[in-house]
Formats: structure tokens, C-alpha cells, sequence
DNA sequence: ATGACAGTACTGACCAGTCAGTACTGCGAG
DNA sequence: CTCGCAGTACTGACTGGTCAGTACTGTCAT
């Protein structure tokens, strides 16, 4: 039997699963490989077998959540016809998403934060993208009349910014709830640029 | 001559300064005490004189900036009578402040982040510091009926993500200018709570 | 001449990454 | 059917570079 232990998911798998708890805990720098090794009952042979550092093994793990994101905004916009619901649904869908899984949040929004030259160049592909996807459809919204013409770009920022930092906050201290935050989130970003329901 | 070069300035201002310049352009661990030692033009053992480790170096700059910007902040507030004006004054103040300094910004927005749990109490020490300054203020506001009421928490949240995530967009790329940020973070963070002028 | 500071050579803990080896599977030739 | 061989998945003891921190010496102001 290969598969000694009686987890019968792939070794890759658990190695991820692994390196997800940790290093979302602890940050890229304080986890050792060791202690991924030992929580995903593995060898350290096996890491290197499926990734290639320690680095590429952390950015997998960045790629797949914020993947996982614009897929699901991006499935929340087609559903809807136009104008200002569809970044309504997206909001909606993204906030929904970083609830349900905290700990990829933590990694994503805190943890892949200040690591360095090579890491920034991901983050900010990362922040750009869904940046640009916001200012996409507010572009779309104001266009149609929506709402009024705004700085579409600063906007995109900014809000993102503030989705960040609530969830952030959720994540450490679990308050507020979910909930909470999207009854009281998502009329704030949409008052923002004047839009009343 | 203690002095040895021309620099007149003190050690001590001479490392934080150095300091300063590295670990906001490589982040706290790509950061070499040696080149800290290099930049200055002083002896790695003066570095351990005036400070007892590399963490407590690092934690001396986010501090010192982070009290600036408090400080900025509650002289604009003191300077108006009541409600949302003050709010508002504060907000000018501290986004003014970080498009004074760039390379600050830079260390407390992003080389602060994700360096692990002996960090993250401080991040989040800071962090509660602004959010319930303004938080304070808007609650005054609401008290004073210049605003309607709002969940406080989460707008002063929310609020400093979308200044935190602007202002590091301009610390990479240098753009947009303050000028533009002001002029059109302003009106959204003021308008997201129904605010108008 | 002494103590408050500056300067430097060195150490050793740490940990990412390596690699020789093991275990098992599948396959084609005789 | 079975033996030799190749490929794949995995193991874990070991290594070597790195760098924070230290032990020590030097020097100048008073």
C-alpha cells in the first residue's frame, strides 16, 4: 500500500491543506516546512516532490483562493442583466465567499502581505485584478446611468480596501458577523457613489 | 572625532533613518542588519547599544509613525468645533500626512503586515488605535445629528481600509496624485454615510 | 583615567533544500 | 508466468549558507 496512513486523500492534497492552516496562523516566514510536514503527516521529500519551494508552495496556495473569488464575482455578474445589480450581486458573492472560508482569507489578505520583492509582484497582479474587475462594472454602471460619473479606479480601490479591511477584522476577532457586515458593508460601498435602491 | 563623517546628526537618527529607507523598500526580513550598518556609516554594535534587537528597531518606526499620524489627525479634529466637520478634518489630515511621507506609509501599510504573531498584536494594537478615533468622532457626529445613524464599527473600518488601500496603490505606482485622492476619497467616504456638504 | 560610547571579528542556531535510498506498480521479452 | 527493468511516489538524515546577536577591543570627552 502506498497509501500508509488512513487518509485516503493525495498526498499533494494534504500537504495544501497542511500548509494552509499554518501558514495562514503563522505567516510565510515563521512556518517552518517542518511543521507542515509533521501536520500533513508526510515527508519532507514529498514537499519538494510536489512543489517546488517553499515559496511556490505558499503562491499555490494565494492562486487557488483568489482564483476561487473571481470565479464565484464573476458567476454572481452573469446572472444579473446590468448597470449597478450586477456589482450589487458581485459584492454580495465576494463577501459571501471570504465568509465562508476564513482561513484562505487570512492567508490572502494578511499573510501574503509585506514578504518581499518577489511576493509584491503577486500581490499586486492579484489587487489589480479584481480592482479592474470592480472598475469594469462600475464603468458599465455609470455609462448606463446607474449612478453618477465617478473616479471609477480610485473607487474600485478604495473599496476593496474596505471589504479587506472589515474582513480582516472578522478574521481575527470574528466580529462582526457575516451578516452583520453585509446588512451594514453593502449600503455603505453603494451610497458611496450615491446609488439608492 | 566621534563623528567621523560629515553627518551631524546622532547615531540613533542615523540608524532609524536608515532603518527607515531599507526595511520600507525590502520588507523586515529581507532587511540585513549589515546593510542598515552600511547606510548609515555606523558599526553593527551600535546598532545593539540603541536598540535591544532587529524587532524592536523595526516596531520604533511603525510607532514613531503611527503616533504622527494620531497626533496630525487630533490636531485637525481639536481645531473644529463639533460633528461631521471634524471628522472630515481628520480625514484631510491624515491622508495629507501619508502623501507627505511615502516611504512611512510603505512600512505601516505594507512591511507591517504578515510578519507573523509577534507582529500582529502590534498591527492590530494600531490598527484599533484609528479605527476607534474614528469611530469616536462619528459617533459624535450621529449624537449631533450631522449625520443619521450608522454601524460606527463597521464604517470606521471600512473607512481606513479604503485610505489604507488607496495610498498604498500610490505608494507603488505614485498614482493617483494626492491631489486626486483627496479630491476623490473625500467625497466618497463622506457620502457613504450620507453625508453632504 | 574612566566611562560612555563606537567599531569589528566572530559564533552558532537555524532551516530550506538535497539526495541516496526504499517501496511499489506496470510491462514487455523469453 | 516470471524476471529484469523502468518509472513513480515517497522518505528522512544530512548539509551548508546565512545572519542575528555577542564578545571583545578601541577611543575620545571630560
Amino acid at each position: 500500500m502506498r497509501e500508509n496512513s488512513a487518509d485516503p486523500r493525495s498526498t499533494r492534497d494534504r500537504i495544501l491543506d497542511a500548509a494552509m492552516n499554518i501558514f495562514s496562523a503563522k505567516g510565510f516566514h515563521d512556518t517552518k516546512l517542518d511543521e507542515i510536514v509533521a501536520e500533513a503527516s508526510i515527508s519532507k521529500g514529498s514537499i519538494y516532490f510536489h512543489f517546488p519551494n517553499k515559496e511556490k508552495l505558499f503562491i499555490a496556495l494565494v492562486d487557488q483562493f483568489a482564483d476561487l473569488i473571481e470565479r464565484r464575482a464573476r458567476e454572481a455578474i452573469g446572472q444579473e442583466a446590468q448597470g449597478m445589480v450586477r456589482v450589487r450581486a458581485a459584492l454580495e458573492a465576494v463577501l459571501e465567499t471570504f465568509g465562508k472560508y476564513r482561513l484562505p482569507a487570512k492567508l490572502l489578505l494578511v499573510q501574503a502581505v509585506g514578504l518581499g520583492t518577489v511576493f509584491e509582484r503577486k500581490r499586486m497582479e492579484v489587487t489589480d485584478r479584481f480592482a479592474l474587475l470592480i472598475q469594469t462594472y462600475l464603468d458599465e454602471a455609470v455609462a448606463d446611468g446607474s449612478i453618477a460619473p465617478v473616479n471609477t479606479h480610485i473607487v474600485a480601490h478604495a473599496w476593496m480596501g474596505a471589504i479587506y479591511s472589515v474582513v480582516i477584522q472578522w478574521v481575527y476577532t470574528g466580529e462582526p458577523s457575516q451578516d452583520e457586515i453585509i446588512k451594514a458593508l453593502l449600503p455603505l460601498l453603494l451610497q458611496s457613489v450615491g446609488y439608492q435602491e
